[in-house]
RNA sequence: GGGCCCGUAGCUCAGCCAGGUAGAGCGGCGGGCUUUUAACCCGUAGGUCCCGGGUUCAAAUCCCGGCGGGCCCGCCA
Protein backbone atom coordinates (compact mmCIF):
# COMPACT_ATOMS: atom_id res chain seq x y z
CA UNK A 1 0.00 0.00 0.00
CA UNK A 2 2.37 2.61 0.69
CA UNK A 3 4.67 1.72 -1.96
CA UNK A 4 1.82 2.37 -4.29
CA UNK A 5 0.79 5.42 -2.53
CA UNK A 6 4.23 6.68 -3.07
CA UNK A 7 4.44 5.81 -6.14
CA UNK A 8 1.37 7.69 -6.92
CA UNK A 9 2.64 10.41 -5.46
CA UNK A 10 5.38 10.66 -7.50
CA UNK A 11 3.56 11.13 -10.54
CA UNK A 12 1.62 14.27 -9.38
CA UNK A 13 4.50 15.56 -8.25
CA UNK A 14 5.46 14.74 -11.89
CA UNK A 15 2.63 16.28 -13.37
CA UNK A 16 2.88 19.36 -11.33
CA UNK A 17 6.02 19.53 -12.75
CA UNK A 18 5.36 19.34 -16.26
CA UNK A 19 2.55 21.85 -15.64
CA UNK A 20 -0.45 19.61 -15.87
CA UNK A 21 -2.43 20.09 -12.81
CA UNK A 22 -3.59 16.50 -11.26
CA UNK A 23 -6.33 18.37 -9.43
CA UNK A 24 -8.00 20.78 -12.24
CA UNK A 25 -11.15 23.46 -11.23
CA UNK A 26 -13.07 22.56 -14.42
CA UNK A 27 -13.25 20.42 -17.31
CA UNK A 28 -11.90 21.00 -20.55
CA UNK A 29 -14.05 18.58 -22.48
CA UNK A 30 -17.44 19.25 -21.72
CA UNK A 31 -19.73 16.77 -19.83
CA UNK A 32 -22.73 14.54 -20.72
CA UNK A 33 -23.86 12.08 -16.95
CA UNK A 34 -22.94 8.56 -18.34
CA UNK A 35 -26.59 8.13 -17.44
CA UNK A 36 -27.90 10.01 -20.19
CA UNK A 37 -25.06 8.08 -22.75
CA UNK A 38 -26.13 4.99 -22.40
CA UNK A 39 -30.15 5.78 -21.80
CA UNK A 40 -30.32 7.77 -25.20
CA UNK A 41 -28.14 5.58 -27.30
CA UNK A 42 -26.80 7.98 -30.43
CA UNK A 43 -24.39 5.38 -32.48
CA UNK A 44 -21.82 7.77 -34.38
CA UNK A 45 -22.44 11.01 -32.45
CA UNK A 46 -19.59 12.96 -30.48
CA UNK A 47 -20.23 12.52 -26.80
CA UNK A 48 -18.22 14.42 -23.82
CA UNK A 49 -18.36 12.88 -20.49
CA UNK A 50 -16.36 11.88 -17.04
CA UNK A 51 -15.56 9.73 -14.39
CA UNK A 52 -13.41 7.40 -12.39
CA UNK A 53 -11.66 4.98 -14.28
CA UNK A 54 -12.82 1.57 -13.04
CA UNK A 55 -10.53 -1.09 -14.91
CA UNK A 56 -8.24 -1.15 -17.96
CA UNK A 57 -7.32 -3.80 -20.32
CA UNK A 58 -4.65 -2.99 -22.94
CA UNK A 59 -4.31 -5.01 -26.02
CA UNK A 60 -0.88 -3.24 -27.38
CA UNK A 61 -2.02 -0.54 -29.11
CA UNK A 62 -5.42 -0.59 -28.21
CA UNK A 63 -6.72 -0.15 -24.79
CA UNK A 64 -10.44 -0.73 -23.21
CA UNK A 65 -11.47 1.21 -19.84
CA UNK A 66 -14.51 1.02 -18.01
CA UNK A 67 -15.76 4.83 -16.75
CA UNK A 68 -18.32 4.56 -13.83
CA UNK A 69 -19.99 8.13 -13.43
CA UNK A 70 -22.74 8.25 -10.52
CA UNK A 71 -23.11 4.91 -11.24
CA UNK A 72 -23.65 4.29 -14.26
CA UNK A 73 -20.94 2.40 -16.63
CA UNK A 74 -19.24 2.99 -20.23
CA UNK A 75 -16.79 1.30 -22.11
CA UNK A 76 -13.91 3.68 -23.77
CA UNK A 77 -11.07 2.28 -26.71
CA UNK A 78 -8.45 4.74 -26.45
CA UNK A 79 -6.69 3.34 -29.66
CA UNK A 80 -3.52 4.19 -30.39
CA UNK A 81 -4.30 4.93 -34.10
CA UNK A 82 -6.70 8.06 -33.14
CA UNK A 83 -5.09 9.92 -30.78
CA UNK A 84 -1.51 9.10 -31.60
CA UNK A 85 1.36 7.92 -29.69
CA UNK A 86 2.39 10.90 -27.31
CA UNK A 87 -1.35 10.96 -25.98
CA UNK A 88 -1.42 6.99 -25.63
CA UNK A 89 1.95 6.62 -23.88
CA UNK A 90 0.64 9.86 -21.63
CA UNK A 91 -2.51 7.46 -20.46
CA UNK A 92 -0.61 4.62 -19.75
CA UNK A 93 1.86 6.35 -17.64
CA UNK A 94 -0.25 8.81 -15.48
CA UNK A 95 -3.80 7.33 -15.68
CA UNK A 96 -4.26 4.86 -13.20
CA UNK A 97 -7.15 3.14 -11.47
CA UNK A 98 -9.27 5.21 -9.09
CA UNK A 99 -8.60 8.47 -11.43
CA UNK A 100 -11.13 10.62 -12.63
CA UNK A 101 -10.92 11.98 -16.44
CA UNK A 102 -12.62 13.73 -18.79
CA UNK A 103 -12.96 12.26 -21.97
CA UNK A 104 -14.44 13.23 -25.89
CA UNK A 105 -14.79 10.78 -28.44
CA UNK A 106 -17.57 9.06 -30.68
CA UNK A 107 -19.95 6.03 -29.60
CA UNK A 108 -19.74 2.95 -31.32
CA UNK A 109 -20.93 -0.55 -30.76
CA UNK A 110 -17.46 -3.45 -30.41
CA UNK A 111 -17.68 -6.34 -32.16
CA UNK A 112 -18.98 -8.33 -28.72
CA UNK A 113 -21.83 -5.25 -29.22
CA UNK A 114 -20.80 -3.21 -26.30
CA UNK A 115 -21.49 0.40 -26.52
CA UNK A 116 -18.30 2.27 -26.30
CA UNK A 117 -16.72 5.92 -27.07
CA UNK A 118 -14.03 5.71 -29.24
CA UNK A 119 -11.52 8.38 -27.36
CA UNK A 120 -10.38 10.99 -29.20
CA UNK A 121 -9.38 13.20 -26.34
CA UNK A 122 -8.63 12.83 -22.99
CA UNK A 123 -7.72 15.18 -19.70
CA UNK A 124 -6.74 14.31 -16.52
CA UNK A 125 -9.33 15.76 -13.55
CA UNK A 126 -8.53 13.65 -10.17
CA UNK A 127 -4.88 11.87 -9.50
CA UNK A 128 -5.98 9.16 -6.65
CA UNK A 129 -3.20 8.45 -4.54
CA UNK A 130 -5.04 5.15 -3.82
CA UNK A 131 -6.23 2.47 -5.64
CA UNK A 132 -9.84 0.73 -5.40
CA UNK A 133 -9.76 -1.67 -3.41
CA UNK A 134 -11.67 -4.47 -5.25
CA UNK A 135 -12.55 -4.58 -8.76
CA UNK A 136 -15.25 -2.58 -9.65
CA UNK A 137 -18.84 -4.54 -9.33
CA UNK A 138 -16.81 -6.90 -6.53
CA UNK A 139 -17.80 -7.02 -2.84
CA UNK A 140 -15.78 -5.79 -0.50
CA UNK A 141 -15.89 -8.68 2.15
CA UNK A 142 -14.49 -7.46 5.47
CA UNK A 143 -18.09 -5.53 7.12
CA UNK A 144 -15.77 -3.64 8.91
CA UNK A 145 -14.15 -2.03 6.26
CA UNK A 146 -17.49 -1.50 4.63
CA UNK A 147 -18.84 0.23 7.33
CA UNK A 148 -16.09 2.44 8.30
CA UNK A 149 -15.28 3.24 5.21
CA UNK A 150 -18.78 3.06 3.39
CA UNK A 151 -16.93 5.49 0.38
CA UNK A 152 -15.02 2.63 -0.43
CA UNK A 153 -18.64 0.41 0.16
CA UNK A 154 -20.93 2.62 -2.41
CA UNK A 155 -17.72 3.03 -4.59
CA UNK A 156 -17.10 -0.35 -5.68
CA UNK A 157 -20.88 -2.15 -5.37
CA UNK A 158 -23.62 -1.46 -7.00
CA UNK A 159 -25.87 -3.38 -4.55
CA UNK A 160 -24.87 -1.55 -1.85
CA UNK A 161 -25.40 1.48 -4.14
CA UNK A 162 -28.83 0.61 -4.52
CA UNK A 163 -29.86 -0.11 -0.93
CA UNK A 164 -28.79 3.40 -0.89
CA UNK A 165 -30.94 4.37 -3.69
CA UNK A 166 -33.90 2.80 -2.18
CA UNK A 167 -33.30 4.45 1.29
CA UNK A 168 -33.11 8.60 -0.05
CA UNK A 169 -36.58 7.39 -2.90
CA UNK A 170 -38.17 6.21 0.31
CA UNK A 171 -37.21 9.10 2.44
CA UNK A 172 -38.22 11.35 -0.46
CA UNK A 173 -41.87 9.58 -1.34
CA UNK A 174 -42.77 9.60 2.15
CA UNK A 175 -42.12 13.14 2.50
CA UNK A 176 -44.22 13.80 -1.41
CA UNK A 177 -46.89 11.57 0.09
CA UNK A 178 -47.12 13.59 3.55
CA UNK A 179 -47.29 16.79 1.15
CA UNK A 180 -49.90 15.43 -0.84
CA UNK A 181 -51.94 14.32 2.54
CA UNK A 182 -51.74 18.49 3.48
CA UNK A 183 -49.32 17.58 6.37
CA UNK A 184 -47.40 20.56 7.14
CA UNK A 185 -43.43 19.70 7.81
CA UNK A 186 -42.05 20.89 10.74
CA UNK A 187 -38.58 21.14 13.16
CA UNK A 188 -38.40 20.57 16.37
CA UNK A 189 -35.22 20.78 18.48
CA UNK A 190 -32.96 18.21 18.77
CA UNK A 191 -31.09 19.48 21.91
CA UNK A 192 -33.67 19.47 25.09
CA UNK A 193 -33.80 20.27 28.31
CA UNK A 194 -36.76 17.40 28.95
CA UNK A 195 -36.45 14.57 26.58
CA UNK A 196 -39.76 12.73 26.38
CA UNK A 197 -41.88 10.81 23.49
CA UNK A 198 -40.59 7.54 24.21
CA UNK A 199 -39.31 4.93 26.90
CA UNK A 200 -35.30 5.02 26.08
CA UNK A 201 -31.69 6.33 27.93
CA UNK A 202 -31.07 9.54 26.27
CA UNK A 203 -27.79 11.30 25.63
CA UNK A 204 -26.71 14.06 27.82
CA UNK A 205 -24.91 17.50 26.50
CA UNK A 206 -23.33 19.83 27.61
CA UNK A 207 -24.65 23.38 26.54
CA UNK A 208 -21.97 25.79 27.64
CA UNK A 209 -23.59 28.85 27.38
CA UNK A 210 -26.67 27.87 29.59
CA UNK A 211 -23.96 26.18 31.79
CA UNK A 212 -26.39 23.19 31.91
CA UNK A 213 -27.09 19.49 30.30
CA UNK A 214 -29.51 19.11 28.23
CA UNK A 215 -30.21 15.83 26.38
CA UNK A 216 -30.48 14.42 22.89
CA UNK A 217 -34.08 13.74 21.77
CA UNK A 218 -35.11 10.18 21.99
CA UNK A 219 -38.54 11.09 19.89
CA UNK A 220 -40.22 13.81 18.08
CA UNK A 221 -43.46 13.31 20.00
CA UNK A 222 -43.87 15.99 22.28
CA UNK A 223 -42.79 18.55 20.45
CA UNK A 224 -45.05 18.20 17.50
CA UNK A 225 -48.14 17.89 19.55
CA UNK A 226 -46.72 21.21 20.81
CA UNK A 227 -47.44 21.93 17.24
CA UNK A 228 -51.00 20.99 17.64
CA UNK A 229 -51.55 22.98 20.41
CA UNK A 230 -50.45 26.03 18.85
CA UNK A 231 -53.34 25.17 16.13
CA UNK A 232 -51.89 23.26 13.52
CA UNK A 233 -54.05 20.44 12.35
CA UNK A 234 -51.58 18.31 10.03
CA UNK A 235 -47.95 18.04 10.79
CA UNK A 236 -44.80 15.64 10.33
CA UNK A 237 -41.30 15.70 10.84
CA UNK A 238 -38.26 13.48 9.13
CA UNK A 239 -35.31 13.33 11.83
CA UNK A 240 -33.07 11.61 13.72
CA UNK A 241 -33.29 10.14 17.12
CA UNK A 242 -30.82 9.45 19.84
CA UNK A 243 -31.48 6.18 22.29
CA UNK A 244 -28.49 5.54 24.43
CA UNK A 245 -29.11 1.90 24.31
CA UNK A 246 -27.28 -1.55 22.60
CA UNK A 247 -26.31 -1.51 19.15
CA UNK A 248 -27.59 -4.51 17.64
CA UNK A 249 -29.02 -5.58 14.00
CA UNK A 250 -32.26 -3.91 14.94
CA UNK A 251 -30.83 -0.74 16.88
CA UNK A 252 -28.49 2.07 15.99
CA UNK A 253 -27.90 4.73 18.84
CA UNK A 254 -29.04 7.17 16.38
CA UNK A 255 -31.61 6.40 13.63
CA UNK A 256 -34.38 8.39 11.42
CA UNK A 257 -38.13 8.48 12.22
CA UNK A 258 -41.14 9.93 10.92
CA UNK A 259 -43.47 11.28 13.05
CA UNK A 260 -47.29 12.73 12.03
CA UNK A 261 -49.84 14.22 14.13
CA UNK A 262 -53.17 14.94 12.67
CA UNK A 263 -56.45 16.70 14.45
CA UNK A 264 -59.49 15.30 14.61
CA UNK A 265 -58.36 11.70 13.98
CA UNK A 266 -58.07 8.72 15.93
CA UNK A 267 -55.93 5.69 15.83
CA UNK A 268 -58.39 3.92 13.38
CA UNK A 269 -57.77 6.68 10.95
CA UNK A 270 -53.61 6.23 11.57
CA UNK A 271 -53.86 2.48 10.60
CA UNK A 272 -55.62 3.61 7.33
CA UNK A 273 -52.96 6.34 6.73
CA UNK A 274 -49.94 3.72 7.21
CA UNK A 275 -51.42 1.22 5.05
CA UNK A 276 -51.29 3.48 2.28
CA UNK A 277 -48.14 5.32 3.26
CA UNK A 278 -46.44 2.00 2.78
CA UNK A 279 -48.07 0.60 -0.11
CA UNK A 280 -47.63 3.62 -1.85
CA UNK A 281 -44.48 4.09 -1.07
CA UNK A 282 -43.05 0.35 -1.69
CA UNK A 283 -45.08 1.18 -5.08
CA UNK A 284 -43.30 4.63 -6.08
CA UNK A 285 -39.72 3.08 -5.04
CA UNK A 286 -39.91 -0.11 -5.93
CA UNK A 287 -42.66 -0.51 -8.31
CA UNK A 288 -44.18 -3.29 -6.36
CA UNK A 289 -46.15 -3.90 -2.94
CA UNK A 290 -44.53 -7.62 -2.67
CA UNK A 291 -40.84 -8.10 -1.15
CA UNK A 292 -38.54 -11.05 -0.19
CA UNK A 293 -37.46 -10.84 3.33
CA UNK A 294 -35.28 -13.46 5.05
CA UNK A 295 -37.10 -15.19 7.65
CA UNK A 296 -35.34 -17.96 9.81
CA UNK A 297 -33.48 -18.88 7.20
CA UNK A 298 -35.48 -19.00 4.55
CA UNK A 299 -36.76 -16.42 2.14
CA UNK A 300 -40.08 -15.49 2.63
CA UNK A 301 -42.83 -13.08 0.23
CA UNK A 302 -44.25 -9.96 2.09
CA UNK A 303 -47.42 -8.60 0.82
CA UNK A 304 -47.42 -4.33 1.95
CA UNK A 305 -50.22 -4.11 0.17
CA UNK A 306 -53.28 -3.43 2.08
CA UNK A 307 -55.98 -3.85 4.62
CA UNK A 308 -52.80 -4.84 6.90
CA UNK A 309 -54.34 -7.56 9.46
CA UNK A 310 -55.73 -5.63 12.65
CA UNK A 311 -55.08 -7.95 15.91
CA UNK A 312 -55.88 -7.06 19.81
CA UNK A 313 -52.56 -7.39 21.59
CA UNK A 314 -54.41 -9.82 24.05
CA UNK A 315 -56.13 -12.13 21.35
CA UNK A 316 -52.84 -12.30 19.70
CA UNK A 317 -51.01 -13.82 23.20
CA UNK A 318 -54.28 -15.97 23.29
CA UNK A 319 -53.82 -16.92 19.25
CA UNK A 320 -50.40 -17.60 18.82
CA UNK A 321 -49.20 -18.00 22.47
CA UNK A 322 -52.33 -19.83 23.88
CA UNK A 323 -52.31 -17.82 26.56
CA UNK A 324 -55.56 -15.92 27.62
CA UNK A 325 -53.82 -12.87 29.48
CA UNK A 326 -57.10 -12.11 30.85
CA UNK A 327 -58.29 -15.16 32.67
CA UNK A 328 -55.02 -14.83 34.76
CA UNK A 329 -55.05 -13.67 38.00
CA UNK A 330 -51.83 -11.52 39.15
CA UNK A 331 -50.16 -14.12 40.99
CA UNK A 332 -50.91 -16.40 37.82
CA UNK A 333 -48.64 -13.66 35.65
CA UNK A 334 -46.07 -13.15 37.72
CA UNK A 335 -45.30 -16.94 38.10
CA UNK A 336 -45.51 -17.03 33.83
CA UNK A 337 -42.92 -13.99 33.66
CA UNK A 338 -40.76 -16.06 35.99
CA UNK A 339 -40.86 -18.78 33.92
CA UNK A 340 -40.10 -17.09 30.73
CA UNK A 341 -37.25 -15.39 32.53
CA UNK A 342 -39.16 -11.84 32.13
CA UNK A 343 -38.14 -8.89 34.83
CA UNK A 344 -39.82 -6.25 34.73
CA UNK A 345 -38.06 -2.88 35.75
CA UNK A 346 -39.83 -0.75 38.57
CA UNK A 347 -41.68 -3.33 39.97
CA UNK A 348 -44.70 -5.79 38.69
CA UNK A 349 -47.49 -3.75 36.47
CA UNK A 350 -49.61 -5.81 34.76
CA UNK A 351 -50.31 -3.85 31.77
CA UNK A 352 -46.15 -3.91 31.36
CA UNK A 353 -46.51 -8.01 32.09
CA UNK A 354 -49.14 -8.39 29.41
CA UNK A 355 -46.37 -6.39 26.80
CA UNK A 356 -43.57 -8.48 27.89
CA UNK A 357 -44.87 -11.81 27.31
CA UNK A 358 -46.04 -10.45 23.90
CA UNK A 359 -42.67 -9.33 22.81
CA UNK A 360 -41.44 -12.13 24.15
CA UNK A 361 -43.69 -15.22 22.73
CA UNK A 362 -45.66 -13.39 19.91
CA UNK A 363 -43.67 -10.07 18.28
CA UNK A 364 -40.73 -11.77 16.04
CA UNK A 365 -41.94 -15.42 15.43
CA UNK A 366 -45.62 -14.68 14.31
CA UNK A 367 -46.41 -11.63 12.88
CA UNK A 368 -44.44 -11.72 9.83
CA UNK A 369 -46.98 -10.15 7.32
CA UNK A 370 -47.82 -6.64 7.76
CA UNK A 371 -49.96 -6.52 11.25
CA UNK A 372 -51.57 -4.43 13.59
CA UNK A 373 -51.24 -5.25 17.30
CA UNK A 374 -53.76 -3.07 18.83
CA UNK A 375 -54.88 -1.82 22.21
CA UNK A 376 -51.95 -1.89 24.97
CA UNK A 377 -52.65 -1.92 28.31
CA UNK A 378 -52.94 1.79 29.75
CA UNK A 379 -50.34 1.76 31.69
CA UNK A 380 -47.63 1.03 29.42
CA UNK A 381 -48.81 3.84 27.10
CA UNK A 382 -48.68 7.28 28.98
CA UNK A 383 -48.91 9.12 26.00
CA UNK A 384 -51.59 7.62 24.87
CA UNK A 385 -55.52 7.83 25.25
CA UNK A 386 -57.62 5.19 27.51
CA UNK A 387 -59.21 2.76 25.06
CA UNK A 388 -62.94 4.21 24.48
CA UNK A 389 -64.99 0.95 26.05
CA UNK A 390 -62.01 -0.42 28.60
CA UNK A 391 -60.05 2.08 30.25
CA UNK A 392 -57.55 -0.84 31.07
CA UNK A 393 -56.44 -0.46 27.74
CA UNK A 394 -55.02 2.31 25.39
CA UNK A 395 -55.99 3.14 22.28
CA UNK A 396 -52.18 2.54 20.83
CA UNK A 397 -51.23 -0.04 18.14
CA UNK A 398 -47.52 -0.84 16.80
CA UNK A 399 -47.61 -2.41 13.01
CA UNK A 400 -44.83 -5.12 13.09
CA UNK A 401 -43.68 -6.48 9.47
CA UNK A 402 -41.17 -9.70 9.07
CA UNK A 403 -41.24 -9.59 12.93
CA UNK A 404 -39.67 -6.07 13.44
CA UNK A 405 -41.90 -3.25 15.15
CA UNK A 406 -42.30 -0.04 12.47
CA UNK A 407 -44.78 2.01 13.36
CA UNK A 408 -46.09 3.08 16.78
CA UNK A 409 -49.20 5.05 16.90
CA UNK A 410 -52.00 6.13 19.49
CA UNK A 411 -55.24 8.35 19.90
CA UNK A 412 -53.20 11.04 21.63
CA UNK A 413 -53.90 11.61 25.20
CA UNK A 414 -54.63 14.92 25.48
CA UNK A 415 -56.30 15.09 28.82
CA UNK A 416 -53.95 16.82 31.09
CA UNK A 417 -54.98 15.94 34.03
CA UNK A 418 -54.67 12.27 33.01
CA UNK A 419 -51.45 12.90 31.42
CA UNK A 420 -50.34 14.16 34.53
CA UNK A 421 -50.97 11.46 36.65
CA UNK A 422 -49.45 8.77 34.25
CA UNK A 423 -46.25 11.08 34.24
CA UNK A 424 -46.86 10.77 38.71
CA UNK A 425 -46.54 6.93 37.63
CA UNK A 426 -43.51 6.84 35.60
CA UNK A 427 -41.73 9.04 37.92
CA UNK A 428 -42.82 6.71 40.65
CA UNK A 429 -41.21 3.79 38.38
CA UNK A 430 -38.17 5.68 37.75
CA UNK A 431 -37.57 5.99 41.27
CA UNK A 432 -38.23 2.40 42.10
CA UNK A 433 -35.59 1.47 39.13
CA UNK A 434 -36.91 1.96 35.72
CA UNK A 435 -34.20 4.08 34.13
CA UNK A 436 -36.39 4.08 31.38
CA UNK A 437 -39.29 5.36 32.94
CA UNK A 438 -40.75 8.81 30.81
CA UNK A 439 -39.77 11.90 32.46
CA UNK A 440 -42.07 14.08 33.54
CA UNK A 441 -42.66 17.22 31.34
CA UNK A 442 -43.93 19.91 33.15
CA UNK A 443 -44.08 22.68 30.28
CA UNK A 444 -46.07 19.65 28.20
CA UNK A 445 -48.78 19.45 30.32
CA UNK A 446 -48.79 22.75 30.83
CA UNK A 447 -49.70 23.23 26.78
CA UNK A 448 -52.08 20.01 27.18
CA UNK A 449 -53.91 22.51 30.20
CA UNK A 450 -54.38 25.69 27.00
CA UNK A 451 -56.09 22.40 24.92
CA UNK A 452 -55.26 19.97 22.35
CA UNK A 453 -57.21 19.28 19.55
CA UNK A 454 -58.56 15.05 19.79
CA UNK A 455 -55.74 13.84 17.35
CA UNK A 456 -54.16 10.62 16.34
CA UNK A 457 -50.19 10.35 15.53
CA UNK A 458 -47.40 7.79 14.66
CA UNK A 459 -44.14 7.08 14.64
CA UNK A 460 -42.65 5.23 11.68
CA UNK A 461 -38.81 3.48 12.05
CA UNK A 462 -37.37 4.88 8.69
CA UNK A 463 -34.34 2.59 8.77
CA UNK A 464 -35.89 -0.53 9.29
CA UNK A 465 -38.70 -0.05 6.73
CA UNK A 466 -35.65 0.45 4.46
CA UNK A 467 -34.49 -2.71 5.84
CA UNK A 468 -37.84 -4.19 4.63
CA UNK A 469 -37.67 -2.79 1.49
CA UNK A 470 -34.39 -4.07 0.37
CA UNK A 471 -34.52 -7.23 1.91
CA UNK A 472 -31.33 -6.57 4.58
CA UNK A 473 -31.83 -8.01 8.17
CA UNK A 474 -28.97 -5.82 9.61
CA UNK A 475 -30.03 -2.20 10.35
CA UNK A 476 -26.43 -1.37 9.91
CA UNK A 477 -26.81 -2.30 5.61
CA UNK A 478 -29.88 0.36 5.84
CA UNK A 479 -27.61 2.99 7.53
CA UNK A 480 -25.26 4.69 5.61
CA UNK A 481 -22.70 5.28 8.10
CA UNK A 482 -23.16 3.18 11.07
CA UNK A 483 -22.14 3.72 14.45
CA UNK A 484 -18.99 1.79 15.26
CA UNK A 485 -16.52 1.98 18.33
CA UNK A 486 -14.47 4.77 17.27
CA UNK A 487 -10.57 2.60 17.06
CA UNK A 488 -9.50 0.95 14.39
C1' G B 1 -24.37 -8.47 30.72
C1' G B 2 -23.59 -14.00 28.70
C1' G B 3 -22.11 -17.27 24.55
C1' C B 4 -19.98 -18.67 19.68
C1' C B 5 -16.87 -17.29 15.48
C1' C B 6 -13.20 -14.11 13.20
C1' G B 7 -8.48 -10.67 12.88
C1' U B 8 -1.83 -12.88 8.25
C1' A B 9 0.23 -8.37 1.68
C1' G B 10 -4.28 -3.15 -1.10
C1' C B 11 -8.46 -7.40 -1.54
C1' U B 12 -9.89 -12.75 -0.73
C1' C B 13 -7.59 -16.32 1.96
C1' A B 14 -3.86 -20.69 3.13
C1' G B 15 -0.28 -21.62 6.97
C1' C B 16 -1.90 -22.45 13.39
C1' C B 17 -4.29 -28.56 15.37
C1' A B 18 1.46 -31.07 15.62
C1' G B 19 6.47 -24.17 17.31
C1' G B 20 11.86 -24.10 13.04
C1' U B 21 13.56 -18.83 6.51
C1' A B 22 6.01 -15.46 5.77
C1' G B 23 2.77 -18.13 1.20
C1' A B 24 -1.07 -18.27 -3.10
C1' G B 25 -4.67 -15.94 -6.26
C1' C B 26 -6.41 -11.23 -7.51
C1' G B 27 -4.80 -6.13 -7.48
C1' G B 28 -0.02 -2.85 -8.11
C1' C B 29 4.53 -1.97 -10.94
C1' G B 30 7.73 -3.31 -15.54
C1' G B 31 7.54 -5.86 -20.32
C1' G B 32 4.49 -8.22 -24.46
C1' C B 33 -0.10 -8.16 -27.09
C1' U B 34 -5.19 -3.57 -31.72
C1' U B 35 -12.12 -6.01 -30.01
C1' U B 36 -11.37 -6.91 -24.45
C1' U B 37 -14.92 -6.68 -20.50
C1' A B 38 -13.01 -11.12 -13.63
C1' A B 39 -8.83 -10.23 -20.71
C1' C B 40 -4.36 -13.14 -21.41
C1' C B 41 1.25 -14.28 -21.18
C1' C B 42 6.26 -13.25 -18.78
C1' G B 43 8.76 -10.81 -14.81
C1' U B 44 8.76 -8.16 -10.15
C1' A B 45 7.87 -5.33 -5.66
C1' G B 46 4.80 -5.52 -1.58
C1' G B 47 4.26 -7.82 5.72
C1' U B 48 3.43 -3.96 12.99
C1' C B 49 1.00 -12.09 11.02
C1' C B 50 -4.64 -6.79 15.57
C1' C B 51 -1.93 -5.12 20.41
C1' G B 52 0.65 -6.37 25.06
C1' G B 53 2.70 -9.97 28.16
C1' G B 54 4.24 -15.16 29.14
C1' U B 55 6.38 -20.16 27.92
C1' U B 56 10.52 -21.67 24.75
C1' C B 57 17.07 -22.10 22.07
C1' A B 58 13.04 -20.51 18.72
C1' A B 59 6.04 -18.05 18.52
C1' A B 60 1.74 -16.08 12.95
C1' U B 61 1.41 -20.96 15.47
C1' C B 62 1.05 -22.66 22.46
C1' C B 63 -0.81 -19.84 27.17
C1' C B 64 -2.82 -15.25 29.60
C1' G B 65 -4.80 -10.35 29.14
C1' G B 66 -6.66 -6.61 26.00
C1' C B 67 -8.59 -4.20 21.35
C1' G B 68 -11.69 -4.43 16.97
C1' G B 69 -15.61 -6.87 14.01
C1' G B 70 -19.76 -10.37 13.01
C1' C B 71 -23.72 -13.45 14.79
C1' C B 72 -26.95 -15.46 18.79
C1' C B 73 -29.20 -14.71 23.69
C1' G B 74 -30.44 -11.07 27.53
C1' C B 75 -31.82 -5.95 27.83
C1' C B 76 -34.21 -2.45 24.67
C1' A B 77 -38.99 0.30 20.59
Amino acid sequence: MSVERAFRASLREELLRSGVSPYPHRLSLGYVPIRDIVSNRRVGEAVSTAGRVASMRRHGGLIFSDLVDDGFKIQLSLDLSVVGNERFEWFIKYVNLGDFINVAGDLFYTHKGELTINVREYCLLVKALRSPPVKWGHKILDTEVRYRKRYLDLMMSPQVRRIFEVRFNTIAEIRRFMWERGFIEVETPILQPVYGGATAKPFITRVHSLGEDWYLRIALELYLKRFLVGGFNKVFEIGKNFRNEDIDVQHNPEFTMMEAYQAYVDYEDIMRLIEELISNVAERVLNTTKVNYPVGGSEVEIDLRPPYRRVRMVEGLREFAGVDVEGLSDDEMKSLLRKHDLLIPGGYDRGRAIVKLFDKLVGEHHLIQPTFVMDFPASSSPLAKPHRTDPKYAERFELYIAGMELVNAFTELNDPVIQETYFRNEEERRKLGDAEAHPYDWDFVEALEYGMPPAGGLGLGIDRLVMILTGQTSIKEAIPFPMLTRSM
